[in-house]
DNA sequence: CTGTTAGCGCCTTCAA
DNA sequence: TTGAAGGCGCTAACAG
């Protein structure tokens, strides 16, 4: 380990006291322009590089912001951690990333580390449907902000999309292209918030257009292609075959439209499908796939300014933020029938 | 902020000593059981926590590795991370993560950043073309290992996939399919290493299989779809056309094939396309992608691996690793003509 | 304007 | 087996 420098080597080098040399480097005002100039010389020279352990111990500030997510190699979670680290990087903020795959110990875990870390904050997306890990940060008077899958809870900050609007428009489009028997797809647990809300868009969409709604028709998988075919064959060996789908997630709605084709059933002619994220692949495809954007960056920035709004205020102000980023249906040709 | 329970609030209440908690905490033999017992149950009573950041000032280890990418919400750097994350948080290590978004003087502002925090290692794609700021990094004897984006120096290790291969099978795949005319499609910067190699890799794979190799068949352009189109126009407009193209990113061969099409120009039949990384969306088109894989998330773990081997030997043995993938090629529908 | 002192929370000698 | 003391690097309060 290459000896570290610090304000006292140069303090002795320089001959005064190391109080004088932190001051210097921080640009105190009560510092002459004189010895200020030679420390911040003499620092460069001697290849001085302060510590943030020692300022962080000191002052119970870290910097440091935890972010909880399943996963990071997908371009939802991709983008919304780019968000936050772009707006809090900005601010002098680091990112510490934990990742829980989608198990409720590993996050646990994770705060519990974070939280051993001493970070200033700490955002999640949650996979658990318990609230004692919640608990413990608030207890520790840390920030929690969840988004996208939050758990409504008091004094927690959330950032999400209106879900069940994004439910509700999906199957509304679905239901203007003419189609009576529309499917849905869920996918996770219905115990999870965002799904349960998606899924009551839809059946909100069914019942204001006097569509009745069918517990057949309604199926939860995983969010993956081979889950989107398995849901298709359930679907199309009921006596009363559906006329379009609307999937949760945009695998399962690629998945299906690849079986539908192999069934020899026309989309969007026979059936038409609506998916869910705005994947980047479901623009790519000759068929392109209808689906509902969720603005991960914009959510990921937003994220940031909530808890950087946060900080800037007294502890009066501190009162929870719920905002709600609007949905938007991206209507592309899997459910088109207008041409 | 809520009261941090310290060890000594905890020593305090038992009326003994920090050390003694300190120990009993850490599990030192020298602590008779009982008191161990006793600390442990006061310290879960008191929600006591104990503080990384001291101890970290304390021992000079953070704990803390950070990786410097170009972005985190592409497929690949993604999954590098995940892959990190995955290896290094079952030895105890946290993930700080910076975007460069390829600019060098925000990766030296990051790498300024990460040494600030006394990370334990540094973990970088770089986008630089100097080295100064690696000197640095170096300079203070912290591990520095590049991936993918590496840059040759002494002392440093890295994981990369061998480019030169990649682009030897896949342009040597191209001439197996009967291909004489094959033209490269470069992304980034020739000055980055491993589109050099990729380049050199085609080009041996030409001279190896007595194919003269032609300027005009080279180009360089950003990595997405629309300067993949841009691409086949001017390959088009040349006089002696491609009869294949070898790409080395799966958004221009997408952006290729989409303006083939347009041009009436069949795929792989007239032009045999080969693209690089195995984005996802290879996959899922109807027309699907021939690449090459990299093989990201083992990417991301021997990443870490070669760290956590470097920390566990003597100095005497850290010698640097050059870890090197063998790519694979994913021969698909754009540029297999045997069907 | 500058120096002295103390302490952030922990661990680690050195003593007992 | 346990206690006392010092220090990791820095800043802030208190003196001059």
């Amino acid at each position: 380990m290459a000896k570290k420098v610090t304000i006292y080597d140069i303090a002795e080098k320089l001959n005064i006291a190391a109080a004088t040399v932190s001051r210097a480097l921080n640009d105190n005002p009560k510092i002459s322009d004189a010895t200020k100039k030679l420390v911040m010389e003499t620092a460069e020279k001697m290849n001085y590089r302060q510590n943030r352990l020692a300022i962080a111990l000191k002052s119970g500030k870290t910097n440091n912001v935890g972010v909880i997510v399943p996963r990071v190699n997908t371009n939802f979670f991709g983008s919304v951690i780019r968000g936050i680290e772009d707006e809090l990087n900005a601010s002098g903020y680091q990112v510490i990333i934990c990742q829980t795959h989608n198990d409720e110990e590993k996050e646990a875990d994770n705060v519990e580390s974070l939280l051993n870390s001493q970070v200033d904050a700490i955002f999640m997306s949650t996979s658990s449907r318990n609230t004692d890990t919640f608990d413990k940060i608030l207890k520790k008077k840390i920030p929690l902000i969840f988004f996208d899958r939050k758990k409504t809870m008091d004094n927690v900050s959330s950032v999400t999309i209106d879900d069940f609007a994004g439910g509700y428009i999906a199957t509304k489009h679905l239901i203007d292209q003419g189609c009576k028997k529309i499917a849905h797809v869920s996918t996770g647990d219905l115990n999870i918030e965002i799904f349960r809300e998606r899924f009551a868009g839809y059946k909100q969409a069914l019942y204001d257009n006097n569509i009745p709604y069918s517990e057949d028709y309604v199926l939860t998988t995983k969010s993956n292609i081979e889950d989107g075919r398995e849901a298709v064959k359930k679907l199309f060996s009921l006596k009363n075959k559906p006329d379009a789908i609307f999937s949760a997630s945009d695998f399962v709605a690629l998945g299906a439209i690849k079986e539908l084709q192999e069934m020899k059933i026309k989309v969007p002619k026979d059936v038409a499908i609506v998916g869910f994220s705005n994947e980047p692949f479901t623009n790519f495809l000759e068929l392109s796939i209808s689906t509902v954007d969720q603005f991960p960056l914009e959510m990921g920035r937003m994220t940031a300014r909530v808890f950087l709004a946060q900080t800037d205020m007294t502890d009066l102000d501190k009162i929870q933020k719920k905002v709600v980023i609007e949905p938007k249906l991206i209507v592309r040709k899997s459910s088109d029938r207008r041409s």
